[in-house]
DNA sequence: GTGAATCATCTTTTT
DNA sequence: GATGATTCAC
């Protein structure tokens, strides 16, 4: 057999790592050092070694990075059947082969965020404590850090002896029993069990360690305690364990990851190999001369240098900007002018902190027609038809599910309201039933009135019809439940706004049909568990020929030619969150600029704005600190006009300024003037001259359809509207060359 | 029981 | 601004 792995193009410590056989390999890898390239050769060596595919199992960090390392697998060698997956996804798979050893049933729904706040809600509430202080989103974090670490509601309570210790334990017990009764796992119950698993059933570690003979995890410093234990669990018996990360890339505390990890691989497996790779194939020397100054700065870490391999290429260019429109609008016109050079759009990026700062730079690339898409976190299956859908299908899949059940009967007006479910669940309660058993029995709750009753008896009946037409392919029970429910009847007579959510919803039952042919044995139940843990970062498209727009967390992994960072200042990055967080969440924000800095090939420019809106509010900011760590030299005189005062404002400012918050703006975001000014809130240039649109108006646009205006920026001829259309999109779009009328 | 309208609250990053 | 809770009119 030919030699598939392409030795000659490797360096000494690259060979290192790819051929090392049996034991345990840490690979410490710095960015752009070929990482993903030596994870698939590895895999294409040990294959290659007479280890089979089947035996192999790679972690990565996304879906998306799944996808994308079995492609490359593929390419590399024979090697269907490699196991490529993330924490969760294998999680999943582990629980519902050994469910009854984890001590739930398969059929269990995974609860998402929204479902998790719902449920925390209902704990809550059960236990009656004084709920300003124990907020669900609040309660969330401290719930998913414990889990995190492992720690479960029994071990949690025993140690915890203050006041709010007593009450949080309290709530965690609460919440995980509502989990229990609703046959649910969240995210981090998938990691807790399946730790929990390997720990207390040697039986089948041992088994999955037969299954699962060697084990690579990729970006190994954003692991958890939890996927830590897990990694361990099952490379225990074979010690056939390689990660590889680095330390300096790790971006994920705030979600438990815990740097720890890695540095204390070597600890945990003492006759470990290490290999660093230190060598960059990415970037050019200017850029990685910033990076390098930007990461020492960082206290908490190992020295690890940063060898250029490239030649010397552009200098970076850190630019001041008025606004955060002004800075859009420079960035927009250097892409146009890079695109009209010849520069592929997919080579070119925009990475910014938060994704609320994705609008300006959207409206400023529409306004020079250049193509862009935008990476999100969720959006499709956020969206409230579609929540609606999955409700139903996740009430058919787990009858126990009563936050399914909810939002199933929810779904549109069936003469059965909010009086009537209380008093199902008032029942329900008291006779340990869920809800879907209870609105069976509805004929015995007394409290609901004679035509209700029988309305929640067919529901559970119509229910029970389609659990009993699960089997097989979803799509078509999809479609069934779609029009049966009388769901769509619903949306049929909600006017243009159905309209769109009847599309959507198509759209689901489309991909449920993709899912039906693309799997061997389909089934609701594995494609409920499957869909629950995506998300639309997934759904980047690097071959759109689109310019990319992402935060910082979303371009880790990737690289581009060309890269704009937006936002360097206090407050948006290093975030106003972890301003008084202590040195390690500072440390953290450094990083993050140090992973959107080591993305760029070839050309690299970092800008802050000296003010931004910021929720509604007007700010004047300060150049981040990480901007003088790289060279910064502080503003140059004459860079631009820095004598605006408040008349200025009101002339220039035409978005109206929300209320003022209660809350004492922190010292680094200064409000700039005082919002009450009623002078700022409206000054149009041109009112009435152009077909003003105002908020909430119907509009038909000739390539997006239908959608609401949600706001009118009234500048005469470069008016602009934004506009939330009913494929789900919002656009800002220029008035004069939009395609637009009023419907 | 339903749906529109108003008010209040929170606002990072994501599997 | 988005979302959720509450209120009010039918």
């Amino acid at each position: 057999m030919a030699s598939v792995v392409s030795v000659e193009h490797l360096t000494p410590s690259q060979k290192k790592a790819v051929y090392h056989k049996d034991g345990p390999l840490l690979v410490l890898a710095g960015p752009g050092s070929g990482k993903t390239r030596v994870i698939t050769c590895r895999i294409a060596a040990l294959i290659e070694a007479g280890v089979r595919p089947y035996h192999i199992c790679a972690i990565t960090f996304t879906n998306k990075a799944a996808e994308e390392m079995r492609l490359r697998v593929q390419q590399n060698a024979p090697a269907g059947g490699v196991y490529v997956s993330t924490f969760h996804a294998l999680c999943v798979r582990i629980l519902r082969q050994y469910a009854e050893q984890a001590g739930i049933a398969s059929n269990f729904s995974i609860y998402d965020v929204d479902d998790q706040k719902r449920c925390m809600k209902e704990a809550i509430a059960a236990c009656q404590v004084d709920s300003s202080n124990f907020t669900p989103a609040r309660m969330l974090e401290i719930v998913s850090r414990l889990k995190n670490d492992l720690e479960d509601e029994v071990a949690y309570a025993a140690r915890a002896d203050d006041y709010n210790g007593k009450y949080t334990a309290k709530i965690y017990t609460q919440y995980q029993k509502l989990l229990r009764q609703n046959n649910a796992l969240d995210f981090d119950d998938l990691l807790v069990k399946t730790a929990f698993l390997l720990r207390d059933c040697p039986d089948v570690r041992l088994e999955l360690s037969r299954r699962f003979q060697y084990l690579l995890v990729d970006e190994y410093q954003d692991t958890n305690h939890a996927q830590y234990q897990i990694a361990k669990g099952l490379a225990l018996a074979h010690r056939n364990i390689c990660v590889t990360g680095d330390p300096d890339q790790s971006i994920y505390r705030w979600r438990g990851a815990d740097i720890k990890n890695i540095l204390v691989f070597e600890k945990d497996w003492p006759d470990a190999v290490v290999v660093k790779l230190e060598e960059n194939f990415r970037s050019t020397p200017n850029i990685l001369e910033k990076a390098s100054r930007l990461i020492v700065a960082n206290t908490k870490r190992k020295h690890k240098e940063l060898i250029a391999t490239r030649p010397k290429g552009d200098e970076v260019i850190i630019e001041a900007c008025q606004d955060e429109t002004e800075e859009a609008r420079s960035i927009a016109e250097r892409i146009k002018k890079k695109i009209a050079d010849g520069v592929d759009p997919n080579e070119i990026a925009v990475f910014y902190r938060v994704n609320a700062m994705s609008r300006t730079i959207e409206e400023q690339l529409i306004r020079e027609r250049l193509p862009y898409q935008v990476v999100r976190g969720v959006e499709f299956y956020a969206r409230k038809e579609i929540r609606d859908m999955l409700g139903y299908m996740k009430l058919i899949v787990n009858p126990q599910d009563d936050i399914a059940f909810d939002r199933a009967i929810g779904t549109h007006p069936r003469g059965i309201g909010k009086t009537s479910v209380e008093r199902l669940e008032e029942y329900a309660r008291r006779n340990g039933q869920s809800l879907l058993a209870a609105a069976a029995n509805a004929h015995q709750v007394s409290a609901i009135n004679k035509p209700t009753q029988e309305r929640l008896r067919a529901f559970a009946a119509m229910i029970a019809k389609f659990r009993n037409d699960s089997g097989g392919a979803v799509a078509p029970l999809m479609d069934c439940v779609f029009a049966e429910s009388g769901y769509l009847e619903s949306l049929k007579a909600a006017g243009a706004e159905g309209v769109a959510a009847i599309e959507n919803v198509n759209e689901l039952i489309n991909a449920a049909a993709e899912y039906d042919r693309r799997t061997e044995n389909p089934s609701l139940t594995d494609y409920m568990q499957s869909i629950a843990l995506y998300s639309d970062t997934d759904a980047y498209n690097p071959d759109a020929g689109r310019v990319a727009l992402m935060t910082l967390h979303a371009a880790k992994g990737l690289e581009f030619d060309h890269v704009f960072i937006i936002g360097l200042e206090e407050g948006v990055l290093p975030h106003e969150r972890s301003l008084d967080g202590g040195t390690d969440d500072m440390e953290e924000e450094r990083r993050l600029f140090f992973v959107g800095i080591t993305r760029a090939r070839k050309f690299l420019q970092i800008t802050y704005a000296r003010h931004r809106v910021m929720r509604g509010q007007f700010i004047r900011s300060v150049p981040s600190p990480f901007l003088y760590e790289i060279g910064f030299a502080g503003e140059q005189k004459g860079d631009f006009d820095d004598n605006w005062d408040e008349d200025d404002f009101s002339d220039n400012w035409h978005r109206p300024a929300s209320r003022s918050s209660g809350r004492s703006p922190s010292s680094a975001l200064r409000p700039a003037f005082s919002s009450a000014k009623p002078a700022a809130v409206k000054s149009s240039p041109s009112a009435g001259k152009t077909p003003a649109y105002k908020v909430n108006d119907l509009v038909q646009h000739a390539k997006f359809g239908l959608g609401r205006v949600k706001e009118f920026l009234d500048m005469g001829a470069d008016s602009i509207v934004v506009v939330k259309f009913n494929s789900g999109q919002t656009k800002s779009l220029m008035l004069k060359y939009a395609k637009l009328d009023k419907v």
